[in-house]
DNA sequence: GAGTGGTCTAGACCACTCC
DNA sequence: GAGTGGTCTAGACCACTCA
């Protein structure tokens, strides 16, 4: 017989220990995105245990994308204003089929409040007829729109976002998130279809009614696996692809 | 000043050194998919350093999912043949919508031998001319029609490769590639477009001619990152999912 | 109980960054 | 030169598997 899932695990080491304690550093706004962290040495010495523990549980939240190391400098909390280039697509796999490097620009188009119908209250685990904040949004590439964007927020987290602030803002939507809402996406889950283009949405792209599109709908989390935004994103794929690593 | 990617690196610690001899041993088929590695101490002695060293070796091709540590067994070598679930979804990321459980069945239509065009021969890196083996097959999921799978592959690695072997083998596509050709897939690129569905592509999805399917190319790589397989698949996407997880 | 991987420690030294 | 993360070692003990 075969246990896929142990209802109670038997064990748990001491840095995982550690890591959750990180984690509440983390969730607290202890340590703010971009914030530096405390050395290894120093942690070591504020939970009691010897610095190789640190180093372990440091390492997996590095592998998952919440920490950032620099070797030399210190640990630093991982921010979508950071200034890496692959932080700015790891959440946006779209990529031009001719080599252009130029970053899509975002254009919003609406944004409204509304109350969370039974499918938005099940995927952002908020109650029926809770508030909610919906954004329409246009990305282009190169002055060529190529994607439209419908996002669904719980209002109660993201209150006072408005069509102007959208407008005025600099830089990536989740890095907008970050600094004016203190909400950091960590994870996300995207589910990918092949539909077609309605009258709308058709012209907003400049394509023909019927025009094959890449839906990707996707949930993305916070820390403590909090679903914290809904989309669903139609891609124009003639001149882009979705991009996909299988590891 | 900032250099992205240095020519020269600078350093090369002691566990690339070993993991790279690991990897020898894998490429040279010392070690085969399904058996097991020799322990972490035989592996110390055998390099001749300490067992943490060879440790952090592992680790990271366990990550890679190059190897399978099981407490208290051993540490082996992964292969498609693999009993995990979850092995045989690690590049198949079709999901039906409704959570029936039960897992596609392949089924092969053409087999046939050709020479290498233009685009096959740069993206499997052989000569242009060179012999190819191109595969056409069906996926379906609980009966329905779901998948088309067009499958280049270099004639010189897969040769004896028949619609018969395709047709009486039991289990994955890869598995087989494995077991009979001594090639192991160890990852793979993915771009996906939406497209319309040509008359007889259609036919075989038993849906309109036109109709919006998931365009999905693959480029899968073995040991040491060489090409060993180009195929497109078309997705018929109304009772089914592609998905992906943004880390 | 023997053998495997998994955890934890303590200490030495290296590579890198910044002052 | 001081401080950070990165590597390497040696040893002790724990958790798990199998005979």
């Amino acid at each position: 017989m075969i246990q896929e899932t142990p209802s109670a695990p038997s064990f748990s080491p001491l840095y995982r220990q550690i890591k959750s304690l990180i984690l509440q550093g983390l969730e607290s706004g202890e340590w703010r995105p971009g914030d530096a962290i405390p050395s290894e040495t120093e942690l070591a010495v504020r939970f009691g245990v010897s610095q190789g523990t640190v180093r372990k549980a440091v390492d997996e939240m590095a592998a998952e994308n919440l920490l950032i190391r620099r070797q030399g400098k210190g640990t630093y909390v991982a921010s979508h204003n950071d200034a890496e280039q692959r932080a700015k697509f790891r959440f946006l796999r779209l990529v031009p089929e001719a080599g252009g490097l130029e970053s899509p620009s975002s254009t919003p188009l609406e944004c409204w409040r509304a109350k969370a119908g039974q499918e938005a209250s099940r995927i952002l685990s908020i109650k029926p007829g809770a508030p909610i904040t919906i954004i329409r949004r246009m990305l282009k590439f190169a002055a060529k729109p190529v994607v439209i964007d419908e996002i669904y927020l719980p209002g109660e987290v993201f209150v006072g976002l408005s069509l102007e602030m959208l407008q005025n803002h600099q830089g990536s939507f989740y890095g907008l998130l970050e600094s004016q809402f203190d909400v950091r996406m960590v994870r996300a889950e995207e589910r990918l279809r092949a539909v077609a283009a309605d009258r709308a949405n058709a012209a907003l792209l400049g394509v023909a009614e019927g025009s094959p599109l890449l839906s990707v709908e996707r949930v993305s989390y916070t820390y403590g696996d909090k679903p914290v935004e809904w989309r669903r994103g139609l891609y124009l794929t003639t001149e882009h692809y979705y991009q996909n690593e299988l590891g």
